[in-house]
DNA sequence: GTCTATACGTAGATAGAC
DNA sequence: GTCTATCTACGTATAGAC
């Protein structure tokens, strides 16, 4: 069954949004599944496995994401606007994925490190790529420093996350609005 | 030995900045301080008595740290980079406890989610504050929503520690700019 | 592929001696 | 206060039957 090793990644991803690497267990897997934990382990004879493989899901949503929105006939803004809201669905019920790995960064293998760094520093290009021609375009003035706003920008979209959870209070619109104004700018 | 209490409160903030809650254990700060892990247990008999302590520290420095602030005789704008700064250096080593319980939400103790809301809210307020008076000095323009901004500030300041250590690459100056520039307009 | 059984380590916690 | 000893639970992982 090539189907039950894509449930077990999708589960592994919707736990790692949820708790973290650390703190998410084999067993938490088979039973929502169903099954035992030996099972999960005839998919991905080690944890770390499993993790590599829920960051390859994840660069490849990403990068088909970014791919979408680059390609839509809208004008850029409206581009910037779809793909923070396209990011902000990234993090299903809870927070960022990406953010998860990386704040687990110290407790996480070095196979996994790797990848995470290098997902972490694709996203941050993906925003480059968009926020420069919005420079480009005047939308953003000229003195402003590309890289400082993506990194901004990405945090603005992962903070929203974690205060939305914590403080059980969806401030997405606002900070949204908030981005939106830090780039016009 | 009341100092005792204290050493075992500060290696246990520094794990959380390290490596998260789920993943730090009585043995790495016993190993740490030379003695048993019986003997962090006389100290703090539950993990999560440990975990309220550290929140009640982090409280009260981000007290003082904003009181501080606030009583500096310096421009307001002034005293905005210094907190950014100040914050910067919470972190120690690694990342923003704050931010660290706030990823680790869903597996932390009931009690301690209580302190780390308050704890987030707290943050929140106390930056709203210093940029409602930057409003009315017209610093950050009238139609600025203030509690988006503040959540903007926090997330930057957050999130370039989080990607500081992943990306092995400091780019705080860039990203205090970028806030600067964020609250000016 | 999934099961049972099991090994091995580690984590949180307690009892009682010193 | 700190120790030794010990408990129980859980997590990762493997062996071998079905």
């Amino acid at each position: 069954m090539e189907n039950r090793k894509t449930q077990i990644i999708e589960l592994a991803l919707d736990l790692i949004r949820e708790k973290g690497y650390v703190a998410f267990s084999y067993d938490d897997i088979s039973k929502q599944l169903g099954v035992t934990k030996a099972s999960i382990h005839y998919h991905f004879e080690r944890k770390e496995d499993l993790a590599v493989a829920v960051t390859d899901r994840i660069h490849q949503t990403l990068k088909s994401l970014m791919q979408s929105v680059k390609n839509e006939d809208v004008p850029t803004e409206e581009k910037i606007k779809n793909l923070i809201n396209k990011q902000l669905k990234l993090s299903g019920k809870g927070i960022c994925p990406i953010s998860s790995l990386q704040t687990d960064f110290e407790s996480i293998p070095e196979v996994v490190q790797l990848r995470v760094r290098e997902l972490s520093q694709f996203e941050l290009t993906g925003w480059m790529e968009l926020l420069g021609q919005a420079q480009v375009e005047g939308i953003v003035k000229s003195f402003v420093d590309i890289e400082a706003l993506a990194y901004a920008v990405l945090s603005c979209i992962k903070g929203s996350l974690q205060y939305k959870r914590v403080l059980e209070k969806d401030i997405t619109p606002q900070i949204m609005e908030q981005i939106v104004r830090m780039v016009k700018r």
